[in-house]
DNA sequence: TTTCTGGTTGGTATCGTTAACAGTTCGTCG
DNA sequence: CGACGAACTGTTAACGATACCAACCAGAAA
């Protein structure tokens, strides 16, 4: 027997039709004991394996089980967990999972979401790039349930797991102005992907609250890596006028800034990280919780798949500020009077 | 029009068979310049894209386009990593990745495979948990490749591709020998899956090298959390005669270990790891590049999924110890003559 | 005995696409 | 002027499975 075995190898040797050796194979009712037993033996002996892609075909009311996840780099810890989380219950629910990068391009993201939706996945995960959402209109249109996390998708019409990235900064600058920082430096990527928008907005937010004018120049938007971190620590940490205090938009720019950092200057991080208490001084951080973000996604996504048709939720999952010394060291207002740690 | 548009569907709007339809979308040779044209135009009026489910089950010569990868967590910084290096590959030449994790579950992983093989994937990239994996040659058996990166499957004759572990350990053991260290904890998962294996070979086989009689009260098997690598420090540091020198099998471990781990006792850590060199002391690791593992790896599925028959071959990728601190600091014995940091 | 159940089993069409081959329409050349 | 090849387009039959319905059989009811 050459290549994989057939349904109409096994219900030659087992003596019946190919239908019988289906409802067989497929645990279906109303075939005699002795007539299933031969068949499982056939399947045994020949060690046939249902062959999923044509069923998928014949099958057209029925589900591909297999869902697209969506994210930037799963090589980056926070997107790792969340890929890890998804991939745990998409396989408590019999799915498997296609897994694809956008490398925070616009153009990849396309390609690989219609490698997705030619495979014909019932939905998609996604943390959106920069650039708008539209194309994947069609793609909702044909049936494919869509749920994006961690970041929004503007212009697109679909349920939505984050945080509330806006507040959490908000509240760690405030953190920092409590504690005398007036000159607050803030490292992010491109405020064009949603989650860097709503950070820097909430940044700018706090210091207008607090009556501060922001310096452009202690403000760095497009920071792709660590490296790129390390560069802009060093740069607005060498101006005239540098600031205090930095607070580092997630966890890769903030392990790459960590090692240029010089002591006495406070640090924020968007995300917790490992060894973050180990530090000296321990670094405060603005911990979420990925794997609650990705559960709550792939729950949404499942429901919908089974035919959920209520309108497009938001969920909003809370974030913690977590002060462990970095965030606490005094700037030159000293403590303010009614804060506290 | 309900649902997504078929060839048919494109073919009426434009006036023409499906025969051509499939020619132009999939741009073969061979129509009129001005047919071409009005299939286009229709398949961008009706939002057409072929369907890779019906096409693969035709054309049984060609390929799904579709590899699996398997690892027992996308979540650890290792896995996530290759991971991310085998996406990208696959993405450059075309092809998806289904993500499946094992959790270092026989069961599941079998189940994962044969989820992967039912779906017609091309090859199979993994990293084989413990026990044997003789199941795996029906599959390879039918045609399906398979790879091993990181781990070896014992019992399965396919492409590896690993590091030296045992060499690894072996020369991080004499390290803290030189350094006059004679108890050497190891903290280590499974003795059954192969990394560990081979890793606590080498830490006793350099252990004997140096006249060092082995106390099982140092070792610890089978930990497989953060958690569980402080647990198991605490406890081996509390026993009547401690280590001065502990050796984690691998980053998570680490992880886990170092906030337990008291100043003054001796650590190397199996992986290298972000802010490593930004504690105190500064971590010295074995460490491994899981980019250069993946990036083998793949190399070779392609290669194999190309008609490439040569004999199974085995990749041993360097690693290099990178001393830093924590594994210099002296044991009981002093620093021997002859060694150098 | 005949008809009627209900439990089993099989036949046929079909999912959306492509392989293989069969037309069709030209222009061109003997 | 009719045949011939090149260029293009269409027809049919699969790929491997399942949906749908028909057929079969034994035993029960009439």
């Amino acid at each position: 027997m050459a290549g994989r075995p057939r349904m109409k190898d096994v219900a030659a040797e087992a003596g019946v039709s190919v239908m019988t050796v289906s409802r067989v194979v497929n645990g279906e009712a109303g075939v005699a004991p002795r007539t299933a037993a031969r068949v499982e033996a056939a399947v045994r002996k020949l060690g046939y394996q249902r062959d999923d892609v044509a069923r998928q075909l014949r099958r057209t009311d029925q589900l591909s089980q297999t869902i697209g996840l969506m994210v930037d780099n799963v090589a980056d810890p926070f997107m790792a967990a969340v890929a890890s989380a998804i991939e745990d219950i998409a396989h408590r629910r019999g799915n498997m999972v296609l897994i694809g990068s956008s490398r925070a391009d616009p153009r990849r993201e396309r390609e690989v979401v219609a490698a997705f939706t030619a495979r014909r996945v019932d939905g998609l995960i996604l943390t959106p790039a920069a650039g708008s959402h539209r194309f994947l209109r069609p793609a909702q249109a044909r049936g494919t349930k869509i749920v994006c996390v961690d970041r929004a998708a503007p212009g697109l019409d679909v349920d939505t797991v984050v945080v509330d990235n806006f507040g959490a900064v908000e509240q760690a600058v405030r953190h920092l102005v409590a504690h005398g920082h007036r000159r607050i430096g803030y490292l992010g990527d491109r405020r064009e992907i949603w989650t860097f928008g709503e950070r820097h907005r909430g940044y700018l937010a706090a210091l207008g609250a607090a009556g501060i004018d922001a310096d452009p120049a202690l403000v760095r938007h497009g920071l792709g890596s660590g490296a790129d971190a390390a560069r802009a620590v060093t740069a607005i940490l060498s101006t005239p006028e540098p600031p205090t205090a930095v607070l580092a938009g997630n966890e890769v720019l903030a392990l790459g800034a960590l090692p240029v950092l010089p002591a006495g200057v406070a640090f924020i991080a968007f995300d917790d990280f490992a060894l973050a208490a180990q530090l000296t001084p321990p670094v405060t951080v603005i911990a979420q919780d990925p794997v609650a973000l990705a559960t709550n996604a792939a729950h949404l996504l499942f429901a919908r798949i089974h035919g959920d048709t209520s309108p497009p939720r938001r969920v909003v999952m809370p974030t913690e500020l977590i002060p462990r010394g970095s965030g606490e060291i005094p700037g030159p207002g000293g403590l303010l009077p009614g804060s506290r740690d």
